[in-house]
DNA sequence: TGATATTACATGTATATACAACTATATTAA
DNA sequence: TTAATATAGTTGTATATACATGTAATATCA
């Protein structure tokens, strides 16, 4: 009888090659693909709350108030007290960050495209498809 | 024109939900995922070099040293000098560390049943095959 | 209204991960 | 045989991640 592949070690070691191939395209900007993934979220949502963001991004809270701090550091997002509700910061872009993501996000199409070389549209789709039922398993 | 799908976003994603499957399936040993799946492949290596152990897990080899040290800690696993080659440690389970993995292992049975419940025999087939190919870009 | 519960975010602690630089040992080549 | 190189592993530094706990502000309800 063979040894039973781990289906979580398989993935885990997947995330981290895939992760690295991203992280070497953008290593000319100074990102890692963890933390243009959250430029790219706030380009997209405009100011929001950082609630906003854990969801769109599926991070534990104390992950993203983690995450955000060498961004805020860097000077890529800034941060304001919500008018509405004194619990609440509200996060974006700045204009240096969000020209940072624009030379990022060419990088990271060269990634992706790199990748749909490789591994061809059927492969991607099913990573696509098994890792969209896996988030589900969530809920 | 919607927005792109980020591959390594959604796989990230997906590796932190099953990963925090496992997590909670393996939670009454004490051990993460991460950490069984050391013990799971030195349990099927024996004794062997850090070098060894990196190939099989894919890990950086400082990664890798970290990785041992709650395990050389907690006295799950030993070290011994290797008497062949001066640089070379040999890693193996304590007897105590095997006894902990054969609890693990039926953790680990249950959780790998329950995504399979889940997710059925045609995603967990896909993810697999999407995971073996993108682990072989590394090549 | 005032006590209680909930929500938003931060902090403490711990593991996982990677890259660069370092140490010690072994191998190769001049 | 010695000098150069390669290999095995460690350490410094930094980010990513999660769980538990703490704090402050809001919301709910008796």
């Amino acid at each position: 009888m063979s040894v039973q592949p781990c289906y979580n070690l398989a993935m885990r070691q997947a995330d981290r090659v895939l992760t690295g191939l991203y992280n070497a395209y953008l290593s000319e900007t100074g990102l890692k693909i963890t933390q243009f993934s959250v430029l790219r979220a706030l380009r997209y949502l405009k100011a929001c709350s950082q609630k906003e963001l854990e969801k769109v991004l599926l991070l534990e809270q104390a992950t993203l108030t983690r995450n955000l701090q060498p961004l805020l550091r860097d000077g890529w997002v800034k941060r304001e007290p919500s008018t509405e509700d004194g619990r609440v910061w509200l996060i974006s872009l700045t204009t240096e960050g969000f020209a940072l993501f624009k030379q990022g996000e060419k990088r990271w199409q060269a990634a992706q495209k790199k990748i749909e070389g490789i591994l061809g549209q059927d492969t991607l789709a099913q990573l696509m498809d098994a890792s969209e039922q896996i988030v589900k398993m969530r809920d």
